[in-house]
DNA sequence: AATGAATGAGGATTCATTCAT
DNA sequence: CATGAATGAATCCTCATTCAT
C-alpha cells in the first residue's frame, strides 16, 4: 500500500488483513449511516480494535473517511483499466464499460455508497480533490474513445463530443446509482418491473443501444436496433 | 396548507409568511449541512422562533425534515403540471420537460439538495414513501407520453418503453444533479468547458436531441439531428 | 453584574446566588487541581447544574476560568480601594495596604490560588491582559503614594522610586503567597516557627518596618525601629 | 548519579548524555505546559527514546517529574555553595547571593519554572518533602549569616532574625520569579521600564541596598545609601 | 401559545500505561 | 533491554428534546 496523506505510518505496518477489516468495517458503517451519524468508536469496536489504535492509524474521523475514499478510487481506477478502451469498436468498448461498472458496483457496493455521499455536497472540499483525479481519467478515456470512433467513421461527424462524453458518464453514474442506492434501485424496479431486477444483461444492452443511437453509430458497427429490441 | 403527518395543528395556525420563513430557513440549513450535522436549535434561531415553538410545530427533527420534503414534492408536482404532456409532439413535451426541470431546480436549489440527501440512502424509510408518490406521477407521465408517441408513429415501434421512460427520468435527474450538487456541477463544467456554464439552451437541446435519437424519433416530427447539431 | 467577554448572556439572567455557587465551586476546583486537571463536568455536578447549563453560561472551560479571574480582579479592585492611599503618612498607607491584602487573601483564598496559577506562566495570553489592568492600578497607586511621600519629606530623596514601588508590590505578593500557597505557607512557618502562625499583626508590622527602613522613612513619621522591635 | 526514589536502576545504567537529554527535554516540556498538560509520550519522542524505555526508567509520569525536581534541587544546592556565606561582610554575602541566584536562574530557566509549578500547590505532597531539604539549607544559611552579622555588629541588635531571614529569602524568590515567569517578568518591566530589562546590576544593587537598610547595616560596613543611589 | 433555560446521553479525541516482540 | 503498538478510561463539548413559566 502506497503512502497517503490520510493514514499514518502505523497503519501501513499492520497486517494487510487487519487493514482490510478496518476498511471494510468503516466503509460499511459510513455507507449505512453517513459521515456525521457514523460513530468512530463503534467502527473501532466492530473492527475489533481499540479507539486508541484507530487514532494511531488515522488522525481524525475525517481522515479515516478520506482514506476510504482514496482506497475506493484506487480500486475504481484498477477496475476501469479492464475497459480496454483501445480494443474493438466503440460499441465493444461501451459494452465492456458497463459490464465493468456493474461488476465494480456489485463488488464494492458500500464503497459506491460512499461515493454517493461525497457527491451529496456536504463533504469537505478535500474529498473533491481526491475524486477529481478519478473523474479526469474517466473523462479523458471517454473523449479519446469518442474521438477515435469519429475518426474511424463509427460515429456521425457532427456530434458534440463533450456532451456525448458527459452523456456516457451520466449513463454510468445512473447505472451505479441504481445498483447502489436503495432509492434509485427501487425506482428502477418500479420502471422495469420487479421481475427485471437482476437482469444485468438488459441494462447493459439498453445502455449500449441508447447511447449508440444517440451517437448515430452506423449499423455496420454491429449495434443495430434489432440486436437489442426485446 | 393541507393537513400532514409531519407537522402539528399548531403549525397550520401560524401566519403563512412565518411558515415560509421556517421552511426556507430549515431547507437551507439541511441542504448545507445534511440531516445529521444540521442543528435544529440553530434553525429555530435563524428562523426567528424559539425551539419551544419549533417543537410545538414539529414533533422531532425528523418530522421537520419530512415536512420539508413533502412541501418540496408538492412544489415539484405543481411545476411538473407545466409540462403539458398532452400538447404537441414528444419532442415538444421533452423540451418543455427539461425547461421545467431547469426552472424548478434554479428556483429551489436547496430543495433539490434535500432531494439528493434523500436519495443518498441514509434517510429513513419514511422519506421513501413520500417521494414514491411523486416518482409515480413522473413515471406514469413518461410512459403515457411515450405510448402516445408510439401510437402516433413518432417513435420507432420496437422500443423498450419501460427502459425509455427510465432513460428520460435519468436524464432529468442528471440535469438536476448538475444544477444542484457542487460535485456534479464541477463535473459538468469539466466536460463542457467553463464558458459553457450557464448555457441552459445547450443542455436542453442536447438532452432532447440525444433522447430523440435514442427513441428513433422520425425526422418528420421536427426533431431531426440537423436541428440540434452544433 | 456588568457584561463580560467571558460569560454568555444566559449567565447574567440566572439568580445571583446560583452565579455565586457556580463561581465558588469552579474557583475551588480550579484552585485545587489547576486548570488542566480540573474537570468541568465535575464542577457542574458539584455546583448542582448540568454540563449543558454550564456550556450555556460559558463557551468553554477556558472562558469559565477567565470569567473567574475577571471576577477575582474585580473583587481585588474593590478591596484595594480600602487602602485610601490619600490619607495619612506613607506608614499609615502601607499598614492599611498589608491589612487589606491579608483580609482579601483570607476571604478569597481559592481566588488567590487561581491568581498564582496565572502567574505560573502556563496560562493563555488572554489571562495576562486581564490581570494587566489590575497590576496597572496597583502600580500607579504605589508610585503616587511614594511620590507624595517624597514631596512631604517622609522619605529620603535619593530613592529609586520605580524600584521601591516594585519592592512594595513584591512584599504584598509574598505575603499573599504565604497565606495562599501551601508551599509558601509551610516555608513561612519554618522561618517564623509554628507558634507564629496566625500572628497577622507580626506580619503587618514586620513588613511595614522593613519597607519603611528601606525607604529611609524619618522617625518623625512615627515608624521608628523601636515601635516594631520584638 | 546517586540512587533515588524516583528513577529505577535501569536509568542509572544508561549513558549520562542520554540521561541529560531525557532530563533536559522533560524539564522543557513540563516547564512549558505544566504537569497535567505535558505529554509523557511526546517527551519520550522528543528525547529520542521509546515510551517503553521511559517507563523502564521511571515508574510514572509523576516519578519522572519528581526526579527532575530532585535533580534541580541538587543543582541549586551546588550553586548555593558558591555564596561562601563565611567570607566577607553580610553585604558581600548578600551581593554574592543575588548574583548566584541570577546566574542559576539564567542557566536553568526551565528548572526554575518547574519550581514555580511546585509552589503552585497543585503538586503532590511528595514534592514538598523534596524541596524541604533545599529550603532548610537556605534557611540555615540565612540565619547563620545574620547571626554572625549581629555578632560582628554589622547589623542592628534589635532585629527579628527569623523575619529578616524570611525577607532575604523572599527577595531571592521574587528575583527568580521575575527572571523565570513571563508574568513577573512583564510586571518588572512595567515597574522599571523596558530599557531596564537586562540590567542585572541594578537588580543586585537595589536588592542589597534595600535589605541592608532594612537590617540597619552600619555605613561602616560599606553599604551606605550613597553607594546605591541612582 | 410562546419562550428558552435545563437536561444529559452521546461522541470525538487524548494520553498514561502495559506488554508482546 | 528496547521498542512502540495497543488499550480504554477519561474529558470536553454538542444538541435533540423537555418543561416550567
Amino acid at each position: 500500500m502506497a503512502s497517503s496523506r490520510f493514514y499514518k505510518e502505523t497503519f501501513e505496518k499492520i497486517a494487510p488483513e487487519k487493514q482490510d477489516i478496518i476498511f471494510t468495517t468503516a466503509i460499511s458503517v459510513f455507507a449505512e449511516r453517513g459521515f456525521d451519524a457514523a460513530n468512530i468508536n463503534e467502527i473501532a469496536k466492530l473492527a475489533g480494535i481499540s479507539i486508541g489504535s484507530m487514532y494511531s492509524y488515522f488522525d481524525s474521523k475525517e481522515d479515516l473517511f478520506l482514506a476510504l475514499v482514496e482506497k475506493g478510487l484506487e480500486l475504481l481506477d484498477r477496475a476501469m483499466s479492464e475497459c480496454c478502451p483501445d480494443q474493438g469498436t466503440i460499441t465493444d468498448v461501451l459494452e465492456r464499460l458497463f459490464r465493468v461498472a456493474i461488476r465494480y458496483t456489485e463488488k464494492h457496493p458500500d464503497m459506491c455508497r460512499l461515493y454517493l455521499l461525497i457527491t451529496t455536497d456536504n463533504m469537505k472540499v478535500q474529498t473533491e480533490r481526491l475524486s477529481d483525479q478519478a473523474e479526469m481519467s474517466f473523462r479523458s478515456m471517454y473523449k479519446t474513445v469518442l474521438k477515435r470512433a469519429v475518426e474511424r467513421g463509427e460515429v456521425r461527424e457532427d456530434i458534440d463530443l463533450d456532451m456525448a462524453a458527459l452523456y456516457i458518464d451520466n449513463a454510468v453514474v445512473m447505472l451505479q446509482l441504481a445498483l447502489t442506492s436503495r432509492y434509485y434501485h427501487l425506482k428502477m424496479k418500479h420502471y422495469l418491473g420487479d421481475e427485471a431486477d437482476g437482469d444485468r444483461e438488459r441494462l447493459v444492452r439498453a445502455n449500449v443501444d441508447f447511447i449508440c443511437r444517440g451517437l448515430g453509430v452506423t449499423l455496420a458497427s454491429g449495434c443495430g436496433a434489432d440486436d437489442f429490441k426485446e
